[in-house]
DNA sequence: TTGTAAGCGTTATCAT
DNA sequence: ATGATAACGCTTACAA
């Protein structure tokens, strides 16, 4: 309440002498013990609340040799996607005494592991949340657990105990998006990949595949393109695949840019989308709608995601309000977007 | 070098056994002091090496009564903008013990002051950066030194004394850009405005129309639409723009997302971009090169200006490799990306 | 140039 | 249930 511009916080001392009770005993308020009666906690929430009094986070981080942190550790293509999930994680811990440090990193770097390490020794956070794909090395989890750093990783998967993890269902919404252009007729299928070694792209292409086979189709070899999640892929995979003599009445891009690229390229060879070709991308970024015709998607619930990361992680942390948060699991799932980029086949 | 997994970390106590020093010189050597002889840094720095020592954070923020972190507060409608900042100051304090978090704040409460008064407090980093728009309020700053935290605003403008303040060049590079469609031989030019109350807005807005005035020319009234940086309110220019019965052969959007909104318009009524329409926008954000034709637009080089404000913030805490980078002031110049969305009136 | 003693503001231990 | 005292690991003030 108070706060003087100059003036000295106010310290536990303080409040223990206001109080006339003991640090310790105050210490036991502010830690919410067991251990006290009613009527003391009582008197020191009120010493607490005319002094003003904010426990020093860095007294007690050397106390309690833990920081009241949250890691966020990334290696993330997409930027959208790590200030969105960010957010969330923001939402949840907005009524704690946690704050978020951000720690990008490098998975090229072959000290990945070393880097990892010294931050967390140093930092010494609560918990750690590894996002995709980093949160697909197993080692960096270890770590973590040597470490006695919680943490949680999401992923397009079930990568972890289900206390560690939070995933997204990529490899079902696939399917229903894919299914999607079954029923609208399309019979030739493309495919753009996202880059090897990632389990998202692996998900997304099992999703499709299995989407043909239950139509009795399957994916053909021309048909194919590799991609990495770049619009410069896109372009490639669009000028393979619309220069074919037969080319796809349908493309599935395993992320919205590579969708951007694919679509430019039709653009500039005059394939009129949806008419001669639909499109349908994942990720729901802001690309998605800024493009035209508007594509056709699957959003991703991140920000979701993020607020889940944070109960699992800290659940112990948060207030009420962020406990309650999204109890319902379904919004945890991903869905298909439809828009404007997908109609039947050869209209 | 040692870092035993469950082991106990070397203290300053121990390095100052093993070196037969006090501490209190072990601190000396970690604080750089100067009063030491270069005999007795050398073994406490051998000491340091062979225990693998690294001093606690958390008890030298207790000590110096300041964490060794940057805060950045942004309230920012841009993902990638906020990101590629974030990157830049992560470039500039990658050598340094320094590590960044990350506070979105809400512009729009009354709590704002009393939000980030209560996070400074807490989190006592070295210093803040803020981003735009809320680095435009002065009484943030005031409430930084107020503080005794250093703080740098970002902006597209000056906002300050110059060693608070990394700006863009917005005014200059936008006249530029507009320069470009009169050079083409466009008259009639439409400008599509950022909110009111963004100082980059009001920025943009004067370049466009001493470009137009330099050019003899003025903006008509009806060649005028409100925006406020949202995708909608490209849509709605657009549709008010293009219906007029002369409506503009070009068009100025004050950011990327409103000129995506304006060129959807511009498909859906079959007005080819750049032959009967160019457009320009600005950012150089993703969506820039993800629609199509390619956007042009004004590249701001935010990431730099990341490195820059570190650099302004902390000189004293960043190695000698971050006070290296980006010495060439041109390299904090926006610049004009001119691609395929600009062509002649009228082709 | 180096060392000693006293904090920094909190929690842990062990009494009572 | 509460309190005295010693950590936690480092820095500052003041001596030497």
């Amino acid at each position: 309440m108070v706060g003087q511009a100059g003036g000295k916080q106010p310290t536990i001392n303080d409040v223990a002498a206001l109080a006339g009770v003991s640090k310790k005993t105050v210490s036991r308020v502010i830690n919410r013990s067991e251990f006290i009666s009613e009527k003391t906690r009582k008197a020191v929430q009120g010493a607490i609340e005319t002094l003003g009094f904010v426990p020093n986070p860095q007294a007690r981080a050397l106390a309690f040799r833990r920081n009241f942190l949250i890691a966020l550790l990334h290696d993330n293509p997409n930027a959208q996607t790590v200030l969105n999930f960010q957010q969330g994680v923001l939402d949840a811990i907005k009524d704690s005494d946690l704050a978020l440090l951000v720690r990008p990193v490098d998975r090229g770097s072959d000290r990945l592991l070393d880097d990892v390490r010294t931050f967390l020794e140093k930092q010494r956070p609560i918990g750690a949340m590894l996002l995709p794909p980093i949160s697909e090395n197993d080692d960096l989890a270890a770590l973590c657990e040597t470490l006695g750093v919680r943490y949680v990783r999401v992923g397009s998967a079930p990568l972890d105990d289900p206390q560690h993890c939070v995933s997204s269902n990529d490899h079902d919404v696939v399917k229903e998006a894919v299914r999607r252009l079954v029923d609208l007729g399309h019979r030739r299928i493309g495919f753009v990949r996202g880059p090897e070694g990632f389990r998202s792209a692996a998900e997304r292409e099992k999703g499709f595949r299995e989407a043909l086979a239950d139509a009795g189709l399957s994916l053909a070899e021309e048909h194919y393109a590799p991609g990495n999640y770049r619009y410069a892929a896109g372009v490639e995979a669009g000028e393979k695949l619309l220069a074919l003599a037969e080319p796809p009445t349908a493309i599935f891009c395993s992320n919205d840019e590579m969708a951007a690229g694919v679509m430019s390229v039709a653009h500039g060879k005059g394939i009129a989308v949806p008419g001669a070709l639909s499109i349908i991308g994942f990720d729901d970024s802001p690309t998605a709608t800024h493009i035209w015709p508007a594509l056709s998607t699957v959003r991703w619930p991140i920000r979701q995601m993020g607020v889940r990361a944070a109960q699992l992680l800290v659940p112990d942390f948060l207030g009420a309000g962020a406990k309650a948060i999204d109890p319902d699991p379904a919004a945890l799932t991903s869905t298909f977007v439809e828009r404007q980029s997908v109609a039947p086949p050869g209209r």
